[in-house]
RNA sequence: GGGUCCAUAGCUCAGCUGGAUAGAGCAUCGCCCUUCUAAGGCGAGGGUCAGAGGUUCGAAUCCUCUUGGGCCUACCA
């Protein structure tokens, strides 16, 4: 099976080839999906890149390459446009042979294919500390790109970097000590060691003692302390607990929780490897990485000078690990872009290392309020429970208006679909470099571009699919009359390029915008004509088309980790 | 100071590895449920793509500078 873009591009390149030879570079030579339908199904600026370098004007060599192209089974026409475009329109009984083969969940093409395994490192919360909204980003956009990179299937291993490691720790033992009050910390372990950790904030502010008390806790813990040890695997368990209802309440999986504990025993032998092959050297008495100055980097902090070990230690033995244990390829780390300087720096050094492997930063601007920055400190935070719950509430309320007559427990289905589907739309919509503003009404919006939305039409075509008695075996030449139809059509043919565009870029928002915009065309097709009352062949077609519709945002949905519901 | 990301409609944002007339949602105004689910559709108004240069047949997109912001700036993660 090929993509639509590349059998078009097979057939352009062999044109080209006739006309010019080897003149045009065969890389150059590109195809890509019109913007209207008007302009064909599939455009080229071949002419306009290389009418430089052949000497002739853009609408000539536009001429001679159509020339070489036979009309025919694939392509209907051809027209030469604008300055320079050639536009290729399909032909009819091609699109009709491939709508009826169109399998939107399955990828059948035998391009893309990627050795290797992808470590995906994603969520990453901080132990002890409950989840609030700052987390959802690094958790669905994690989850939406191991949710591509399976449907490519590509080998992935999804990661949970716990902060297990940090100098939390030394305050949270600290708070223990001082200040745990124990009933509350049966009843609700992670509030209360939250409760400890801010105040052992405010304290410290006044009291200078604590932080270095903090430090020497944390020292101890890192020494292997009988007593700090059982305290931090008890912090541990009960945030791990903790955090996996939240986890199935957004179906999010991992397939490793590997905390930066994890790699304690590796530290020593990559700050070895960094002394013995000389990238390493002592200054103010601690270990640093140099860079070169053209880098623009700061150096990075190998070892602390009171022999602690640090973030970039911790990720470089991440590395080592991960390729002791995996045929490893390619690691993906989802973090905001607040860290991104550390990231280079550490990709750098492992590239001093000489360790084979790619490492990429996929990184996302802060959530924030439109006026403020979320703060554990501040405690101005809204927690990912909250959140979830009152999206779900809210949803319900809307069922409940909509759809009085459904079975309470089928309403509930539906608003948890709903709910949840609303709050990660949100935020996957988004592209992911900018800054998200979070407001409870457009985050929790139902209207518009929404998740609800698309989930809305998927619900409106089973209903249709459903009153129609739709017979999806049948298989018969399809026939696509009026211009929503067409646009339909075509929008579908682009869904696996998408796909592979978001794999290559990250960017989880790419589908998004293109379900989004299928979805609307849909609903622009439904208010047209009506598909029930539609006869004959006409009506067997719209139905496919439909069908397909359905299973397309189905499965862009389920790539950004949000379902869909028969009747909502 | 150095680095980095950003600036697009009243608001929130797409579009950025250069392509044809810059899009969507919200908000505002008008219309469409005796018709397949109105969480919907159709239409209207709304833009110096921060500003100035440059590259190009072609720039919101690439380069330079300016202005205004966010973030980072070795012993936190």
């Amino acid at each position: 099976m090929k993509l639509i873009t590349d059998i078009v591009t097979d057939i352009l390149t062999k044109a080209v080839i006739e006309s010019f030879g080897d003149t045009i570079d065969k890389n150059e030579i590109a195809i890509q999906f019109t913007k209207d339908i008007n302009l064909g199904h599939l455009q080229t600026n071949i002419a306009l890149v290389s009418s430089k370098k052949l000497l002739k004007n853009p609408r000539e060599v536009a001429q001679l390459i159509i020339d070489n192209i036979s009309t025919g089974e694939v392509i209907e026409k051809l027209e030469i446009a604008g300055p320079g475009f050639i536009n290729f329109y399909l032909n009819p009984k091609f699109i009709s042979l491939y709508i009826n083969d169109f399998n939107p969940s399955s990828w059948t093409y035998d391009l893309d294919i990627e050795q290797g395994t992808t470590v995906i490192d994603y969520s990453s919360p901080n132990i002890a500390k409950r989840m609030h909204i700052a987390h959802l980003r690094s958790t669905i956009i994690g989850d939406s790109i191991k949710r591509v990179y399976k449907f490519l299937k590509r080998k992935v291993v999804a990661d949970n970097h716990l902060g297990d490691w940090g100098t939390q720790f030394g305050k949270l033992i600290v708070g223990y000590k001082r200040w745990l009050d124990k009933d509350a910390y049966n009843e609700n372990s992670l509030e209360e060691l939250e409760r400890i950790y801010v105040k052992f904030e405010q304290e410290s502010a006044n009291d200078e003692t604590l932080l270095p008390e903090a430090r020497a806790e944390l020292k101890k813990l890192q020494d292997g302390d009988e007593q700090n040890k059982a305290l931090w695997q008890d912090f541990i368990d009960t945030s791990i607990k903790e955090y996996n209802k939240l986890y199935k309440r957004l179906d999010v999986e991992f397939d490793t929780y590997w905390g930066e504990s994890y790699y304690f025993d590796s530290m020593p032998l990559v700050i070895d490897e960094l002394i013995s092959k000389n990238i390493a050297k002592e200054s103010q008495g601690a270990l640093i990485v140099e860079f070169d100055e053209s880098e623009n980097l700061h150096p990075c902090l190998i070892r602390k000078s009171d022999g602690a070990t640090l973030y970039a230690t911790s990720d470089l033995a991440c590395i080592k690990k991960k390729m002791e244990t995996y045929d490893l390829n390619k690691l993906i780390y989802v973090t905001d872009d607040r860290q991104s300087d550390h990231f280079k720096q550490f990709f750098r050094v492992s590239e001093m290392l000489d360790w084979n492997v790619n490492n990429i930063h996929v990184s996302f601007g802060l959530m924030k309020f439109a006026d403020a920055h979320f703060s554990s400190r501040k405690g101005n935070v809204i927690r990912l429970e909250t959140l979830l719950d009152e999206a779900e509430s809210r949803a319900l309320k809307i069922v409940e208006e909509k759809n009085p007559d459904l079975s309470t427990e089928e309403k509930k289905e539906i608003a948890r679909v709903v709910g949840i589907g609303a709050v990660k739309y949100s935020d996957l919509s988004q592209n992911r470099s900018s800054t998200f503003v979070f407001d409870w009404d457009k985050n929790l919006s139902f209207e518009g571009n929404t998740s609800p939305y698309l989930q809305y039409v998927y619900a409106r075509i089973q209903s249709i699919l459903r009153k129609a008695d739709f017979d999806n075996s049948i298989k018969q030449d399809l026939v696509f009359s009026t211009e929503i139809e067409n646009k339909l059509v075509l929008q579908l043919t682009k869904y696996h390029s998408i796909i592979l565009k978001t794999a290559e870029t990250c960017k989880p928002n790419i589908i998004a915008d293109y379900i989004y915009e299928l979805a609307q065309m849909f609903n622009t097709f439904y208010n047209a004509i009506n598909i029930i009352k539609s006869e004959g062949i006409e009506k067997h077609s719209r139905l496919v088309l439909i069908n397909k519709v359905a299973d397309t945002i189905k499965s862009g949905l389920d790539l950004l980790g949000i379902e869909v519901l028969d009747r909502m």
